[in-house]
DNA sequence: TTCGATATTGATAATCGTTATCATTATTAT
DNA sequence: ATAATAATGATAACGATTATCAATATCGAA
């Protein structure tokens, strides 16, 4: 039976707020003034949590896992100059019915990694 | 300036020689028969060489890396049940083209991975 | 409202994958 | 052959994440 804490909520409501999808670390340490006692364990537990109710995504590629707290069907870019994560909203093309009729077996989901660089860095470099 | 070793030419060919995606540790084992001095260390520094010259793909999402000796555009799938990870070759349906659009910016390359059931596992589970 | 059961926490040790260090060995151009 | 230096093997160090555990917070039942 899982129970109510403010911790949890204050880790979900954290991502949620932000669109820079953001390392366990991160999350801490922007919620460290709101709880001044917050463990950086907690985070992690919670943000573990979350995942598992697909309450948030994790963004695993690479090396520190990035989260985020928007779970409508996106994808992602990492930007080869700034290193942020930026979002890609875009048709899925029917890339899992399509993968199924290639492959066979059962798809239940996808994520997509696009690496480039974001429209401020692409015209900052030319 | 690079030197040939017969580690690394192990390594690169143990990997073009499977098509189960190993981990670092993986390639290490099955090449302690061929060379018993060799280091996990070692390994680790030429799948690094490897994958900065393009000759190999590492394939990062989730936790432990694992590594992919066929570098024709393809996409992966991790089966839930078997957790192996399995290549799909399929159309990449212009996606980078298409996420070009939507975001803007200069998008160079891009990974899917897709999690469901292998052709294998969904036929015993059903 | 209090109580008891137990899920959650904070602190920290432990784990795991990967990288850095460094003396020794192998490779390559001369 | 020799000198220059890249690569190796062994292992320490590192960073991210997970496990441990006593103390605390939550919540349903009395």
């Amino acid at each position: 039976m899982t129970k109510h804490s403010r911790q949890r909520d204050a880790v979900y409501q954290n991502l949620c707020m932000r669109t820079d999808h953001p390392t366990a670390e991160d999350v801490y340490l922007s919620l460290k003034a709101e709880i001044p006692a917050l463990s950086l364990a907690t985070v992690y537990r919670n943000l573990s949590m979350l995942e598992n109710e697909n309450k948030i995504i994790r963004i695993g590629s690479g090396g520190t896992a990035r989260y985020d707290g928007n779970v409508s069907p996106h994808y992602h870019l990492t930007c080869l100059e700034c290193g942020r994560v930026h979002d890609i909203f875009m048709d899925d093309a029917g890339l899992c019915k399509a993968a199924e009729k290639h492959f066979g077996g059962k798809i239940i989901s996808h994520a997509v990694m696009f690496t480039g660089y974001c429209p401020e860095c692409s015209e900052k470099i030319g």
